[in-house]
RNA sequence: CGGGGUGUAGCGUAGCCCGGUUAUCGCGCCGCGUUUGGGACGCGGAGGUCGCAGGUUCGAAUCCUGCCACCCCGACCA
């Protein structure tokens, strides 16, 4: 797969590439910029699903589902909305195929829509149509709903997992009495995604709010988690937007509060998509492909049987499922891979690419020694473990690898994180370090649009965290509160 | 949408500039045998509208024209 991928950074699209598909995540699919996601892949994304339906649930939203199909004329109701998202929208035209004369398919030019549909970029727009009908009074709310999806977006670009023209997602959309309230349930949900994201993917990431130039289409407030990758670049990684009353202006969405008063009613809106996935590759995986978090990975321990004769092949075996089962009772995900079809070695190269954390070998000689051979893929090492002490073990180990890769981000971070005082400071930062770059920002627009003009950098975020400390822009001179932080992103 | 590149077996490719036997090689696949503690080896075998459509030519994977798809770099974006 290539060497020493971060002093590589200018193959590292190609790195990637290779590794979604080699670990057999994901390909292109020959349709224009989707791509067709793997079983092993998805059941990835299944994992990160489960454990997000989880968190929304045990903060008190529920699932629904709306439909793929928006009428055009729901797009002209929030004007700044329909500029972030009219350049890229799939459009439905016609509803019926002919058979012409020479035979080939073609659109009926009769079946022509009255209205055009539009493939939904995003559901805001419906929702909030919906949700007129729904809210009449303070007792309707708040609504907290989180919708599982595909969403469509035309980008020129795409790439696997990071930008595919349609990609899976998550949205919430919720609608509260007060501004305070869905101020609170904003900030809540970038809180439960920067917990999903160290804790279970093992990625750090720094909470924050967008600038004006980054914020979402239709949003008073971004607020964002970011994260940095092995090559320098910043992926947002999830975001949670206080809407205030724009989507309920537009929808004319009002209620009769407890005073008797009618009033708009706030909103919010929150996502993470199949993105994650691309995050999870770009901080973790090695040149041996790629490595998954404990918390994430489908399989959590492979045991692989070692045997020459028919006889060892039984009695591998069977020793392997004694151990499945005592690792089961403990509520970990473990396969025994018995196939007679592969090679014991082949087999290690496989796990090894397909990131399983834990990696359990019994031969002959183990049964012998009443031991197993367990490898961690996080650093590759390997140890010989008694099998009384087995099951506790790996139930160590696994939390020890889970713990280990998050330091690991972390300290990668730290080394792609620094601190630019000057202008000039700052461009040699960004161009030959790549990574966050902490700098003073005068809050105009025009600044930063200058900025990333001259460096490619832009403002991934305002933090949340951590002292002000007030200074002056690198780019004005002017009075600015605290340091922001910058970096290329992908 | 601008610039560059690539399309040859399931995957990766040679051949193309300079047209000429049966289109090259590796991986993978199938069969048999030996193997199995880090991607095994030997022998045999299957698999191709050379991206598509025209054109030039006695003859086109190769030259010309058009189209399509994908990749990379920009602009756009989660």
């Amino acid at each position: 797969m290539g060497k020493n991928l971060t002093s590589r950074a200018e193959d590292y699209s190609k790195w990637y590439n290779e590794l979604v598909i080699k670990a057999d995540l994901a390909e292109n699919s020959g349709v224009r910029g989707c791509m067709v996601i793997k079983p092993y892949g998805f059941s990835i994304w299944e994992m990160m699903q489960k454990e997000l339906d989880r968190m929304f649930k045990e903060t008190g939203h529920r699932n629904a589902y709306f439909p793929l199909f928006i009428p055009k004329s729901y797009f002209s109701k929030e004007a700044s909305h329909v500029d972030g998202f009219a350049k890229e929208c799939a459009v439905v035209t016609h509803y019926r195929l002919k058979t012409s004369e020479d035979g080939s398919i073609v659109v009926d030019d009769k079946a022509k829509l009255e209205e055009e549909l539009i493939v939904r970029p995003t559901s805001e727009t419906i929702i909030w149509d919906t949700y007129r009908k729904w809210i009449q009074s303070y007792r309707d709310l708040p609504i907290l709903i989180n919708q599982w999806a595909n969403v469509v977006r035309w980008e020129m670009r795409t790439r696997l997992f990071l930008r595919t023209a349609e990609f899976l997602w998550q949205e919430g959309h919720t609608a509260h009495a007060t501004k305070q309230e869905a101020i609170a349930e904003a900030e809540q949900m970038m809180h439960v995604y920067a917990d999903f994201a160290e804790n279970f993917m093992a990625v750090p990431v720094i909470k924050g709010t967008k600038s004006a130039n980054e914020r979402f289409a239709g949003a008073l407030e971004t607020y964002c988690i970011e994260a940095m990758m092995q090559d320098g670049k910043a992926l947002q990684a999830g975001t949670s937007h206080f809407l205030g009353q724009n989507f309920a202006k537009a929808f004319d969405v009002k209620f009769s509060d407890k005073d008797g008063s009618l009033n708009h009613v706030w909103a919010t809106s929150w996502g993470v998509s199949t993105r994650l996935m691309g995050a999870l590759i770009m901080t973790h995986s090695d040149d041996n492909g790629l490595v998954l978090p404990p918390n994430l990975a489908p399989d959590q321990v492979v045991i692989v049987p070692i045997y020459r004769t028919e006889e060892q092949y039984e009695q591998t075996v069977a020793k392997g499922k004694e151990l499945v089962e005592a690792l089961r009772l403990k509520g970990i995900r473990v396969t025994l891979d018995s196939r007679d079809t592969h090679k014991p070695g082949w087999k290690f190269n496989e796990y090894e690419l397909k990131g399983v954390p834990v990696r359990v070998a019994l031969g002959p000689k183990d049964l012998e020694n009443k031991t197993f051979e367990v490898a961690r893929r996080d650093n590759l090492s390997k140890e010989l473990v008694s099998e009384a002490e087995a099951v506790s073990y790996i139930e160590q180990l696994l939390i020890d690898i889970q713990d280990n890769l998050f330091q690991k981000a972390l300290t990668m971070r730290h080394s792609l994180t620094h601190e630019a005082e000057t202008y000039d400071e700052f461009k040699t930062l960004i161009e030959e370090k790549g990574g966050f770059v902490w700098a003073h920002w005068d809050g105009s627009s025009e600044t930063e649009e200058r900025i990333k003009n001259e460096t490619k950098a832009t403002i991934r975020c305002i933090p949340l965290e951590g002292p002000e400390q007030p200074g002056q822009c690198i780019f004005t001179g002017r009075e600015s509160a605290r340091k922001v932080l910058f970096a290329k992103a992908y």
